[in-house]
DNA sequence: TCATTAACACGGG
DNA sequence: CCCGTGTTAATGA
């Protein structure tokens, strides 16, 4: 498959067909690897990713050196962290690993401003992707202030078996207690009720959901 | 009350 | 043996 034909499968739907030509003559695609760190802290950031495939995982730290999982970025998407920075030329206030392997096309910073003015869909892309990320911090915020852990830690399976087309989540107890900020004696714990519940199955290094 | 920390036993690779 | 897992006891918020 082309560069043009695997745009348009990605965002033809909501670009025109002005836009994909342009769009195919200036991105520079990208592979990356699962667990690859893509975007770290305090990083300046000169292009802007259009998630092409796979999923990538957008982390906060914490001062002392507590993690969270943020948001999950999917197909389609972009990085609202990365507007801000090409834009304002700040540094980065995220980290973004890969979550798997995947694709991203590479938008230099000049084209994506030179857009904004000359394509209403891509002003429009740009502003839904604030937008969406916005809300998706707040419900970030919700999980961690209204509800408990048991609730956050079905949601985080729910949505890592979204993000990775797959019913067995691949990951250790402490994996999951890092990313959600937690210990591994609590993760254990609500899996194992979670898998008396009937919810899950438990093996080692993986997790299958049944619901 | 519930999370965290430390500690220990078990078992598979 | 090392690592992931399951559990408990002590401590703290």
């Amino acid at each position: 498959m082309d560069l043009k034909e695997l745009l348009t499968e990605t965002f033809g739907g909501i670009f025109e067909a002005e836009l994909i030509e342009e769009l195919a003559h200036e991105v520079r695609l990208q592979s990356f690897q699962e667990g690859e760190v893509l975007i770290d802290f305090d990083q300046y950031i000169k292009s802007m990713p259009l998630l092409m495939a796979g999923a990538i995982k957008i982390m906060r730290e914490d001062f002392d050196s507590g993690e969270l999982l943020l948001y999950f970025l999917e197909k389609g998407d972009t990085c609202a962290m990365t507007l801000a920075c090409c834009m304002g030329d700040k540094k980065s206030e995220i980290r973004a690993i890969a979550e798997n392997d995947g694709l991203v096309a590479m938008v230099p910073v000049m084209k994506m401003e030179e857009w904004v003015g000359k394509y209403r869909s891509w002003r429009a892309f740009v502003f839904e992707s604030y937008n969406s990320r916005f809300n998706e911090l707040l419900s970030a915020i919700d999980n961690i202030a209204f509800k408990h852990m048991d609730q956050r830690l079905i949601d985080y399976l729910e949505e890592t078996s979204k993000v990775n087309n797959s019913q067995t989540i691949q990951k250790t107890h402490q994996e999951i207690a890092n990313e959600l900020n937690s210990s591994r004696v609590v993760i254990s714990r609500l899996l194992k009720a979670l898998e008396n519940e009937g919810k899950i199955i438990l093996n080692r290094n993986n997790i299958e959901l049944l619901s």
